[in-house]
DNA sequence: CTGAATCCATTGGGATACTG
DNA sequence: CAGTATCCCAATGGATTCAG
């Protein structure tokens, strides 16, 4: 099979990962299920409430997690990977097991780019 | 075994694919081997000089692919895919499957996301 | 042929403050 | 608790021009 220019298929699937908290988003999820929107918050350290509702509703647009509003106060939301969403994990199983088999690859590479740094002297 | 948050392996592979040209690109030089820099800009319509060195820098830094220069005029480059470039691979063909697969999908919520714009009557 | 240099518009991400 | 609303900066991408 062609998997080339015109009718290239792999654009949609990166265009629905790419977003700095989504990959990791969707692995909470994954793994640990529904999550409400606090928890989710708390296990990301460093994203701002902000960033977390824009990644969830632009991942809820694509029909990949699904979003539940618990009508009281305090409000509760839970969110859930859906079905949909599921079917994206051997592509995040594909990049994870890529990302560890090749985090040596990475320090050496890291190690030479510093060596390669010009002096000043 | 655990691919959550702190250990996130996922993010490595995806900065590497992300970049407008970047998986194209990649698709391109796994499938029809080396190829000149004339050559990669004729089978990408749309793409810009400016563009396509840019992305090809990048993937170079990242030692996923290889430049290798003809010193003569007019200047002859040639592009290839790296054996490291290579291992890229698997996330690709999960991601054009996963593309594939789900084009149907895309076409419903498509269809859906238009009927649901408000009229304005 | 290959690519560097500019200029510019759009987007993504973050800090902060406010609200039901 | 779970969001909006602003403001702001940096990064990305594109059009165009110049050069070896």
């Amino acid at each position: 099979m062609e998997k080339v220019p015109e009718n290239c298929q792999v654009e949609d699937a990166l265009g629905i990962l790419v977003g700095k908290w989504k990959p990791i988003i969707l692995l909470h999820l994954l793994q640990k299920g529904t999550k409400r929107f606090s928890e989710l918050k708390r296990s990301m350290p460093g994203i701002t409430q902000k960033m977390l509702t824009k990644q969830l509703r632009e991942l809820e647009n694509e029909d990949i997690i699904k979003r539940v509003v618990f009508p009281q106060v305090p409000p509760k939301v839970e969110y859930s990977i859906t079905e949909y969403g599921r079917s994206l994990e051997p592509i995040l199983e594909a990049m994870h097991e890529w990302g560890s088999k090749h985090a040596l690859h990475k320090m050496e590479k890291a190690n030479k780019d510093i060596k390669s740094i010009p002096h000043t002297h």
